[in-house]
DNA sequence: CTGGAACCTGACGCACGCGTTAGGTTCCGG
DNA sequence: CCGGAACCTAACGCGTGCGTCAGGTTCCAG
């Protein structure tokens, strides 16, 4: 069915090549050996130095995929596993990550708050141009330069930001 | 025509020198020169070639900050600009804005949600880590490498992506 | 008028996460 | 056994957003 190497037989585990782990995990073929480079993907090699991977590769690509999205750098990856590995103990491990995803939890929910933010002035703003729909539409933009019509509000952040006279010269400073 | 009359009393408002722009929009000089390079901020400038900006060029940078936020970069910035000086009408202008606030407000929501789900995981992730807590202290990592006790559930993929076996060599043995 | 702070224009550096040749080797179905 | 697909390493390139000299000029308080 699959491009997939016949896999299932073999028994000794999926033996995935660079290409077809690439081709399930949405990476790129240059991007499984620059983990590799970095320490953060294990594989092993044929005599001839193709890389092979088991299935655990693929969960290893899906917790890098994830922590990459919560904004951790490939560096920093590196670090949360050098980390494990400086620990003596699974508990001492453990909490090391514990540590480091509770900082993170706190700042992803601090991101969602931020994002929330900015989407709610994304609506205001679009509410904002509804105005703008009543437009002559033969309105200069000089003239207008985010429309001098009245509105209902005050023109959001995100409006106001895009005002003219601030390009390459203002004319002489008057409101 | 240039009024740079000395507005000594206007004071705090206008005015204002690069390192005191710089100041009040947590930017620093070079991000400030940089965004003029790139066509996003105006500046005036005194006979010998020093900055001077208006209060407006604060209302800018806020801008410019929040859209970077919203995962802008400053090229894209610079095109939002660039499509209004191409409108020819203020509608045209604000409907070519609107359109781009609605992509990324839809991008935005789902990011939020991307997050939310993260936050889910890492949650998850700390709440099984609490069945670390009861492990012996003298288990070795190499024997546990995220723990062999028995959980309430099953690892989550923040915690399963790091099980051993995968960084430089694994032992052919599965586990 | 003067001195030191602040500013100016290059220009190079850096961190990040890959993409993309280039030139050669290996693998595997037929 | 063969040929083309897939793989290998090495190395340079790129887009993004500045930081950081270096070497010189300007501004303004005193």
């Amino acid at each position: 069915m699959d491009t997939l190497v016949s896999i299932d037989e073999v028994g000794l585990g999926r033996r995935l090549r660079i290409g077809d782990l690439a081709r399930v995990s949405q990476k790129s073929a240059r991007a499984l050996r620059l983990y590799e480079g970095m320490g953060l993907l294990g594989s092993h090699r044929t005599v001839g130095g193709h890389r092979y991977y088991s299935e655990h590769a693929l969960t290893r690509l899906i917790w890098i995929d994830k922590l990459q999205a919560l904004g951790f750098s490939l560096p920093q990856i590196r670090e949360l596993l050098d980390a494990l590995q400086a620990a003596n103990t699974a508990p001492e491990a453990m909490n090391r990550i514990r540590e480091i995803y509770e900082e993170k939890l706190a700042e992803t929910r601090a991101q969602v708050e931020t994002l929330k933010t900015l989407a709610g002035e994304l609506e205001d703003s679009l509410r904002y141009l509804d105005g703008c729909q009543v437009c002559d539409p033969g309105h200069v933009l000089n003239a207008c330069a985010v429309c001098d019509q009245p509105h209902a509000v005050d023109p959001p952040t995100l409006i106001l930001g895009i005002h003219r006279h601030q390009n390459q010269s203002e004319g002489s400073g008057d409101s």
